[in-house]
DNA sequence: GTGAAAGCGCTAACAA
DNA sequence: TTGTTAGCGCTTTCAC
């Protein structure tokens, strides 16, 4: 026995399929006894829509928008590098992205950039926790338009799904990675952040310290030097920290800049603290290689491009989204087990 | 300006959309400057081939095989789930798996199995490698049905693909995160594996003690033993070798049976030692939890079933595969960033 | 409220 | 070797 076709199940309910189509869209009123009729038979014949056939007739076009930050930092070029890739293999599938830059650290900015948006089934945004923002979103939303936070989220805001990690987990594991590693040593351990505004680097500077505080006591956390994600400012606050600090052993830096420090530990020859860092780049590869890095956290790019994609498009489409499938994982990266 | 269709470009190459079609899909031969003309005008209208109305005209079913170890191994139940929930999903898109169970430990049995699948378009296999074993799988290449290897595979087959994690990369991920948890302290480092026979624990064996030779030579390796995966067999294992080596300060079981020895350390409250695992199980998630495992080092199920299904799919449909979307990546676990 | 019928872009007979 | 055409399962006018 085939698959059941919308025709079957007409069929078998004594309607037409558009009735029964209808139905499965609840696209106009049909009169109870026909709606009844139709749900038996549908129940009956075990019947799934063909999704792709659906696709085909409705001739739907998914027009999205990514709205990353501006700035060179690398982990969102691979971000749009991965928005590039995926797009041309999704144009089979009649998806059409855009991207557009803006300032993650002005609300405002990001604000109005939100709410300039139109002509789009979807915007994927990297957001920043800012009551502005949220109106942004909310607003979005309220006109018909489905989003995505990404990466960093907007947690009253009501958006249809985040699509990143959990970052106050991300900050537990740095600082299990750290202790462990550490191995009973005692010493001072460095934080570096780029602004504890941005809600994920905020998250994680919370999870660090909360089981540093709670499983390594022999550790003396210090205060946490918040740069910009800058890479000349991170250079110059890891000299500060080693030459101020010679019991420094640790190193966690939360946000971007990883290659000042990276390139201020190669110039040092500081192989022997433990630097735990966050994101996957030719530089945080290479460090990892030569031990300069012990540990890198990361999220997958190419994941989360993808799970934003399918969760627009599933929304769009006013089907539910897996939430299993779209979970991000935070992955740990050492030396050997590097993609 | 809309997507180019199959009939435009046979309008553009003044030829009809059959024409078209053939040049695109190898199906039979077309003179050549009708070629030349197809492939000019494909390129000026930047066509791409609409996947979707191919898959509803082809009316196309997939039939998929997976072949699995038979027994309790917890994972493998998990890889089970996942082709279950995947082929539901799936269905919307004519793709139907059965699962066949044999003797992973038997070359014979397992070859015989192979040999005997007939009317499947594609075969996914937890492979031995063993010479009748690479036989069988050439021997289903050769009739046209595609092979996949999972998790464990066949190096020499004619397979079309190795759906699974680089294992020696594994075995010297678990000895950089061994060596580094212990920081320094001397000791002794247990080895337990199910078999030597199956390639994967090999691999991993092979890289964990490439790795501590090298890199931790304070750590010194007992030799390795072989359980069979029985987490009886495993249980008692651990038992002797703590009885027998009171300075055992490490552990790592290559292969499965990790809740014997889950079982056995909670029962001797040994906390201290570090304890190193494969695969997430609720018994490795709970030991992760409560400090009696270390770590663990995982391959995620879901990804493997999903790409060895998209990998099928584009064989069978003669596309090409995305090596990049397709790699498994070794996944390690800590108490903290748990999924 | 309901149904008939014309596509969506492609494939695969079948004819020429 | 090439072209014509009837579908694949669903959506969507447009009549009734």
């Amino acid at each position: 026995m085939a698959r059941a076709t919308i025709e079957d199940v007409a069929a078998r309910a004594g309607v037409s399929v558009a009735t029964v189509d209808r139905v499965l869209n609840a696209r106009s009123t049909v009169r109870p006894l026909n709606v009844k009729r139709v749900e038996a038979a549908i129940r009956a014949l075990n019947y799934h829509p063909d999704r792709l056939a659906a696709r085909l007739a409705r001739g739907r076009e998914y027009r999205f928008c990514f709205v990353l930050p501006e700035g060179d930092n690398v982990f969102m070029k691979g971000l749009e590098d991965e928005i590039a890739a995926h797009t041309s293999h999704l144009a089979a599938e009649r998806v059409e992205a855009d991207i557009r830059h803006t300032d993650v650290f002005d609300a405002a900015k990001l604000a109005s950039a939100l709410d300039a948006i139109h002509g789009y089934d979807g915007v994927a945004v990297v957001a920043l926790d800012h009551p502005r923002v949220r109106e942004a979103v909310n607003g979005l939303m309220a006109r018909g338009t489905e989003v995505v936070t990404l990466v960093s989220d907007v947690p009253g805001a009501a958006r249809a799904h985040f699509v990143g990690i959990d970052n106050s987990a991300a900050g537990r594991t740095a600082a299990t990675l750290m202790g462990r590693f550490l191995g009973g040593r005692g010493g001072k351990v460095g934080i570096i952040a780029g602004s504890l505004a941005l809600r994920d680097h905020a998250e994680r500077h919370f999870g660090f310290v909360q089981v540093m505080g709670q499983e390594y006591p022999s550790l003396q956390l210090l205060p946490l030097r918040e740069e910009r994600d800058s890479a000349s400012r991170t250079g110059k606050a890891t000299r500060d920290l080693f030459a101020h600090h010679p019991d420094l052993i640790g190193l966690y830096n939360v946000g971007a800049g990883t290659d000042g420090i990276i390139d201020t530990l190669r110039q040092a020859g500081r192989r022997d603290a433990v630097v735990i860092a966050h994101e996957l780049t030719a530089f945080s590869r290479a460090a990892l290689m030569d031990g300069t890095l012990s540990a890198v956290i990361a999220q997958d790019p190419g994941h989360e491009i993808r799970s934003a994609m399918r969760v627009l498009m599933a929304r769009c489409d006013r089907q539910p989204i897996l939430a299993a499938q779209e979970r991000i994982s935070i992955d740990i990266f050492l030396r050997d087990n590097l993609p």
